[in-house]
DNA sequence: ATAGGGTTAG
């Protein structure tokens, strides 16, 4: 990055945002959890130097209160309104978390809220229900006004179908609030049941579209009690509910259960649990069995029932291909054209839903030849590309590289007269980023922004997680199987004279093609980002964020921690985290004070963010306590990542990470397990030394890289065997799987026995505050304790 | 009354 983007400043910030955590309630929540001093476990400590004995907050922080002092409540705003009858109703616990009220992935977040209204258009409603829904948007400020506007209107609404209006417009406006007030106000006058079953079908789907389940799921629960709710109507939009927020099982159970309640799933009910296993990474050998339990039910598959099924092969990034590496892959491939040719057999056309998903899915697998064909056919039939075609189309073309081809489908798009939208922006931005054009990518968010388009979290995420990072030099698997090297198509002369004659005709379109035209021709070396100078501007982009109140959430907070690791010194690090403290104190409060090695001081305070992490699904809470240990390890603070580790093994974060024989850190960062590798080795140590017998072979398992977005990539296989290697731990890569480092245990055993293990074993922090160290020297009974 | 598609991290 040549120059600091827009509002970027290290202490611009005087203003507290947030969420200054309260001691009273960590007190009561975790009296029975020992801070890391406490636990007999864990109380060897550094006899190395003290440094760093910094105050708790920098100068440039005065202004705010002091973080652990504080003894404000949480805020009580985002609460939603607590109601009578659904007493159930969850409330966000704090920033990081309030939008992920439960266990599922951020994967479902930002497509919830103003996704795909459904819409009322065509529904029976009068002009009074319009009328009305002006006067609650307008003057519905609490409960008491919406009732009131209500009551001013009842006379004139025309039953169900007019509540059902509101409450969808309301919900199409991201006010469950209101949309609920509605509901209830309606429901309680009513006196038909199905007009009341109506009213809460209504009420479900709207609850799940903005991905308030828990909600839904409160609604769906007091209407089977109040006896209007027995509905396949009710069960359908539940399933749906719980699809869209990533509750497949439940979705599932849901689903499963209706037979009890004497209902048969319809044509839709199959349709949104097909749709929920999709969205849940169900197997497509077990949806299609829900799909045969379909037929066999004289059920006709739809095009929504193929489109989602197609979804079930297709889905999943990079991240999916690359883990199914040729075999399953080419599996996909299979499946998806099975699904194609079923539909085709029931006589169902394939509409541009169906073309997006071939396009999206082809292309996550690198098959550009593919991509082209269906792109070609789909035009050939006259399927019209819309908007999320060619979204799809740019953003497949941008991550592999394939410029030209995006430049092309973004003039095509421009020619189709279609306007660009947040997701194709951060598609474009993301791409930018993923090549070091952090600085480019910051001048399209302040074009997006011109147009009027409002940036959301993953537009910010995007960004916030280049700085520092070197662009990516990708490689793919291609359709054997093979790794290779991306080839960046080199940017004709022909190419070069229409950009710039673009140039001069169209001001707003020329930006991102230009850009596009830099990225194919590789010109931008001069203008990427040289990493770690610039790690300050999060700070910028971060105040930013809050200006246009776009939440930060957990991805946030990884990015912002692996920037951190990619800061060039201890102290630049611990400084963006102390600023960023001003923003949200309990979350990079937390990591600060780790970092700084206040240990005991802030273990409380992280105790409580493990627990709001631990409601999130696996895979993003592993993916923070990776990046948090990460950051540790890196600046040194080894003792500190290892209990961050142990703390997400005991909370488990990854699943079965270690027995006496085996040790798996395959779903782990570098950093991660590292720290963890000590522990087990600590562990097996302690086996040895109680006397007890050791296995007969021991395996660490790294896995290849699979996990990684680079494909083969075997970063943590060589972490290990450099740790493996420093220790001089007899551990030897096992010559059938390169995954795996394995050994004896009568070999292990001995190495553990030596005298000089136990001290290559032990970890320490480079910093460790003065609270500390008032333990001294740590005993060889305690040592056997680990 | 109930059902489908595109962007971030891992």
């Amino acid at each position: 990055m040549a120059s600091t983007p827009p509002n970027c400043s290290i202490t611009a910030t005087t203003k507290r945002y947030q969420n200054h955590p309260n001691p009273h309630n960590q007190l009561k929540n975790h009296r029975q959890t020992p801070t890391p001093t406490q636990n007999p476990h864990q109380r060897w400590t550094s006899n190395q130097r003290v440094s760093l004995a910094k105050p708790p907050l920098p100068p440039s922080s005065r202004n705010a209160p002091k973080p652990v002092a504080n003894t404000t409540t949480t805020t009580t705003t985002h609460h939603p309104q607590i109601l009578p009858t659904f007493p159930s109703f969850q409330s966000p616990k704090s920033e990081l978390v309030s939008d992920f009220p439960g266990r599922r992935s951020t994967r479902f977040v930002s497509k919830l809220h103003f996704g795909r209204p459904k819409t009322t258009m065509g529904t029976r409603h009068t002009s009074v229900a319009q009328e009305a829904l002006q006067h609650v948007i307008e003057y519905g400020k609490d409960e008491r006004a919406i009732e009131n506007v209500l009551l001013n209107f009842e006379s004139r609404l025309s039953g169900s179908d007019d509540y059902v209006f509101l409450l969808r417009e309301l919900g199409n406006r991201g006010d469950s609030k209101k949309a609920i007030c509605c509901f209830e106000f309606a429901v309680k006058r009513e006196r038909k049941k199905n007009e009341q079953g109506k009213l809460a079908s209504a009420m479900i789907s709207t609850l799940g579209r903005l991905g308030k389940v828990e909600m839904a799921k409160t609604v769906f629960e007091a209407a089977l009690i109040e006896g209007y709710g027995n509905t396949v109507y009710a069960f359908s939009a539940l399933i749906s509910a719980y699809g869209r927020s990533g509750y497949c099982n439940e979705a599932i159970k849901i689903f499963y259960s209706m037979k009890d309640y004497g209902l048969k799933p319809n044509l839709v009910t199959y349709n949104a649990v097909i749709d929920a296993c999709g969205k849940g990474g169900v197997e497509f050998k077990r949806v299609v069995e829900i799909f045969d339990e379909m037929l066999r039910n004289g059920m006709q598959p739809d095009r929504i029932t193929f489109n989602s099924l197609l979804a079930v092969c297709s889905k999943g990034g990079l991240w999916e291909a690359a883990r199914s590496l040729s075999s399953e892959m080419l599996g996909r491939f299979e499946e998806a054209m099975d699904v194609c040719r079923e539909m085709e057999n029931s006589g169902i056309r394939k509409d541009v839903v169906t073309y997006n998903a071939l396009l999206g899915g082809y292309g996550k697998q690198y098959k550009y030849d593919v991509v082209r064909r269906v792109f070609e056919e789909m035009k050939a039939r006259h399927v019209s590309p819309n908007l999320l075609t060619y979204s799809t189309l740019i953003d497949v073309y941008s991550k592999g590289g394939l410029y030209r081809e995006a430049m092309d489908v973004f003039r095509e798009f421009k020619k189709a007269g279609l306007k660009a939208d947040v997701v194709l922006y951060s598609a474009l931005i993301d791409a930018l980023c993923k090549n070091g054009l952090v600085e480019s990518a910051v001048s399209l968010l302040d074009e997006m922004t011109k147009e009027g388009i409002r940036p959301n979290v993953v537009t910010y995420n995007s960004i916030i997680d280049a700085f520092g990072r070197p662009a990516t030099t990708e490689s793919v698997v291609d359709d054997a199987g093979r790794i290779s090297e991306l080839q960046i198509e080199s940017l004709s002369s022909s190419v070069v004279e229409k950009v710039t004659k673009s140039l001069v005709v169209d001001r707003e379109d020329n930006q991102i093609i230009r850009i596009f035209g830099q990225l194919a021709a590789e010109k931008a070396d001069q203008a990427k980002n040289s990493g770690g100078q610039e790690m300050m501007c999060i700070l910028g982009v971060f105040h930013k964020m809050h200006e246009l109140e776009i939440k930060p959430n957990v991805v946030t907070f990884s990015a912002i921690l692996n920037a951190c690791s990619r800061c060039n010194s201890f102290e630049e690090a611990s400084v963006l985290l102390e600023e960023l403290r001003l923003f949200d104190n309990q979350v990079y409060g937390v990591a600060h004070g780790l970092l700084m090695g206040y240990r005991e001081n802030v273990w409380e305070q992280a105790q409580s963010l493990f627990d709001e992490v631990k409601l999130m699904d696996s895979s993003t809470a592993s993916a923070f306590y990776n990046a948090l240990t990460d950051m540790l390890w890196h600046f040194g603070q080894k003792r500190g990542a290892q209990l961050v580790v142990l703390e997400g093994k005991r909370r488990q974060v990854w699943e079965n990470v270690w027995s006496e024989s085996c040790i798996d850190l395959h779903l782990m960062s570098s950093g991660a397990a590292r720290a963890m590798l000590h522990a087990w080795l600590l562990d097996v140590r302690s086996i040895v030394f109680e006397g007890h017998e050791v296995p007969k072979l021991l395996s660490i398992l790294t896995g290849w890289g699979k996990h990684s977005k680079v494909v083969g990539d075997s970063t943590l296989r060589r972490a290990i065997e450099a740790l493996l290697t420093g220790m001089g731990a007899p551990f030897r890569l096992a010559k059938c799987n390169l995954g795996r480092f394995i050994s004896t245990g009568s070999v292990v055993a001995a190495w553990l026995r030596e005298s000089g293990t136990l001290k290559v074993l032990v970890l320490h922090d480079d910093r460790a505050h003065r609270e500390n160290l008032r333990f001294g020297q740590i005993s060889n009974f305690q040592m056997l304790q680990l």
